[in-house]
DNA sequence: GCAGCGGTCAACCTTTTGATCGATGGCCGC
DNA sequence: GCGGCCATCGATCAAAAGGTTGACCGCTGC
């Protein structure tokens, strides 16, 4: 028999770090040789031990993100995969994990075999999906972007708490016709007519990080 | 030594049910008779074993959702304990399920210890809150409540999903004077004058699911 | 050096929204 | 049966938001 695959589990939840160690102490030629209940603690632990694989959260509670340790993680040479297995994925993340470096990109819903596959194949460096995820890249890859601008996306989400254009404009030490501006590029890149749309497509596309 | 204490888990992560049996397996005194993967099995499961207490999650993929099983597992004479524990806390949720009957409300980044003593405050009837829902309850009580009706509710949903009041009166068969009356009536409940700043508030304070 | 883009602002006009007043009918509870 | 709440609709007016055009500046990249 080969080599065990070394994993690191980094999760802010003891429930689900002890769901994901008990589910993959099953599988044979799997060890879990760390847990990590912070993101920081995952990439020093990446560093110390040596590990193939990472199972990744994206939520933690405070501090740095899953996506920042995921990008810290596989930045170094040699680095683990790592694979990300969270509970609701939110576009941004989603798409900020796949940016960061991971390797697959699981849901916590995903039965125990899915889960062992997954970890397998990000192994050996084959890329796994959750097929909802894998269904938001395509639409993503289809829509050329949308990508907001940084005082776009800012204005937005004062939109979204509720601010007249008026007060926006104060807030952001701007002129009426500037935030008007704004607003008139985000509707048109996001194909929509009004304030309230806006929120709602670019919450559904997970541009606006929903609170 | 007594009799142990009874457990039905109720999720539908695969993940989080192996960590929850886990971590309460470590515990003594404690005994898991059954999982649920939906909340229809858990009502099931709890009618047909002797339970003591039900771990309840309250958003489940499909179907019923865990306030309801909540409801129906309590609304049973001599039913067990329902000790609901999600990831994220929504206002509604939590209100839902408090109504609904359940004993303790804990978050899933409890610490097992925690945990451990929840159920057994549960299987007694005690209460056990996480601080951030008690908060919330507290905040509730305060607030003399600002309950939309049903339609205005109805209106506000459509609201959110960036419709004008055109688009709603047509969605709804009505004319557009009744939509605006009802806004106006969500506005003075909430305390806003605006479409987006009552999406904003309703959504903060749990009125409106957050998708 | 110039084209392109992001950010800033102005003026003007149309549409939508919100504010106010009023009115009708149904249903529930005391 | 009457007061209160919900749901429905109409009309009117003022304010906010949206659409269009055009302009200027600063930065970046070819």
């Amino acid at each position: 028999m080969s080599e065990p695959i070394r994993l690191l589990i980094a999760d802010d939840h003891p429930v689900v770090r002890a769901g994901l160690r008990a589910v993959l102490a099953t599988e044979p030629g799997l060890e879990v040789v760390a847990e990590a209940p912070t993101a920081e603690e995952a990439v020093a632990l990446a560093a110390e031990h040596r590990v193939d694989v990472v199972l990744m959260d994206l939520q933690f509670g405070g501090g740095m993100s899953g996506s920042e340790a995921t990008a810290a993680i596989t930045s170094r040479p040699g680095a683990p995969r790592v694979l990300v297995v969270t509970t609701y994925d939110t576009d941004a993340d989603t798409l900020a994990a796949v940016e960061a470096g991971a390797t697959g990109y699981l849901l916590k819903d995903a039965p125990p075999e899915e889960l062992a596959a997954a970890v397998r194949a990000a192994a050996e460096g084959r890329t796994t999906l959750a097929p909802a995820v894998a269904n938001r890249l395509m639409d993503r890859v289809r829509t050329p972007a949308a990508a907001l601008s940084r005082r776009e996306t800012e204005v937005l989400e004062l939109v979204a708490e509720g601010l007249s254009n008026l007060q926006i404009s104060r807030r952001l030490h701007l002129s009426q016709a500037t935030v008007k501006s704004h607003l008139v590029h985000v509707y048109t890149k996001l194909g929509v007519d009004s304030r309230t749309a806006a929120v709602a497509a670019a919450t559904a596309r997970g541009i606006l990080r929903r609170r």
